[in-house]
DNA sequence: ATGGAAGTAGACAGATCTGTCTGTTTGAAT
DNA sequence: ATTCAAACAGACAGATCTGTCTACTTCCAT
């Protein structure tokens, strides 16, 4: 690990399982895709799979793992996009939702799907529950920062918006919700900083 | 079909299918759930299971259309509880979220769950797309009642919220959300009616 | 050059799941 | 009393899915 670039590598083979993870969980459900149909399609060795993923379940965590990577970039940088000032980050985080509705093949958000397949103890569930809680934390920090007369509750109420889209926006294909999503946000966040229009 | 009763019957073998059915695919999932744990639970033959529903997705349909009875008579009564001003109504229904989440055993929105699970085009999620287009137009209905200058945008925003706190209520526990939610539709409403506090 | 890590290819075992089929029992209406 | 529909009991076929194991290849670092 000094000469070339050797170094760590994290392995082709890996990458190759893990990119048709991330695309054949979301688009038909976790259950509904076998290990052999992701190694037919990651052209992969059986061996090579189970050397760098245990057991199914293993991947899965993965998988969410990198969405959570993908998503939470998404809506950081929706609320950066925005401007400096904290209120105005609290409604443009929501361009993150439309263009995720927006994007060819959105099936909702990704934890909740799997959290709908997952027994309440698991690790995936439990993967859900904290990307739902970091998501929760940092609102609520931009909340704090914008000087709202109850964090918490404007983070809370934000978060409600966010996954009512997420999750409905993939069953009727309406591009109106995250616009509504979207207007509703500056309307919770305008009342709870006192400045009603 | 003269004398006694005789007349309809509905089967008391299929009840209790559709009964164990809605028990296990609600708890665990549906693909979760064998035919054969329905059936040895349900005390039926598997030749009668066959009978009433002749695959098991006749048997998820079943399940959602009872789903959709149950979950939409508790919205119409919780907003009838509210009173007769449709905007009372329209913050009102958010009670039956209250209680659907403190029940024990919650595991978020049967539908969401359900369509989580299933192909786009299959008859599970059209029946999800079905249910929550109902909702939505029920919503709407009380929005155009209640004086809601933009009775579509208030209502979808209502739904957001409402879906949210179904999809997300299950995952971390807190009480609040329910609470939070009701507070926000209270909000919405009042802003869309045109009467900021 | 050589040893070892990583990958390829694919057979195989064992469990599970859906749906079919045969045969028996029950119960009510004619 | 007999007939007929509904339900019971359970074996069985066929598919699928997870995870294991053997054997061969490739390639880099020593």
């Amino acid at each position: 690990m000094t000469t070339t670039q050797a170094a760590p590598r994290v392995s082709q083979a890996r990458e190759r399982i893990l990119d048709t993870a991330f695309r054949l969980f979301y688009a038909r459900g976790i259950r509904a895709v076998g290990v052999d149909t992701i190694i037919a399609e990651s052209g992969v060795a059986k061996a090579t799979f189970y050397k760098h993923f245990p057991a199914k379940d293993d991947l899965a965590v993965a998988y969410l793992d990198r969405v959570d990577e993908v998503w939470t970039g998404q809506l950081r940088s929706a609320a950066q996009a925005a401007g400096e000032d904290p209120a105005d980050q609290l409604v443009g985080l929501f361009d993150a939702l439309s263009t995720a509705c927006r994007r060819d093949g959105y099936r909702g958000c990704a934890f909740i799907n799997a959290a709908a397949e997952a027994t309440p103890g698991s690790p995936v569930h439990d993967r859900t529950v904290a990307h739902k809680l970091a998501v929760l934390g940092w609102i609520r920090e931009l909340a704090t920062a914008a000087g709202a007369a109850d964090p918490s509750a404007l983070a809370r109420a934000l978060t409600l918006l966010l996954d009512g889209g997420l999750a409905s926006g993939s069953l009727d294909a309406s591009p109106e919700a995250p616009v509504v999503a979207r207007n509703s946000a500056r309307v919770l966040v305008d009342e709870a900083l006192g400045r009603r229009a």
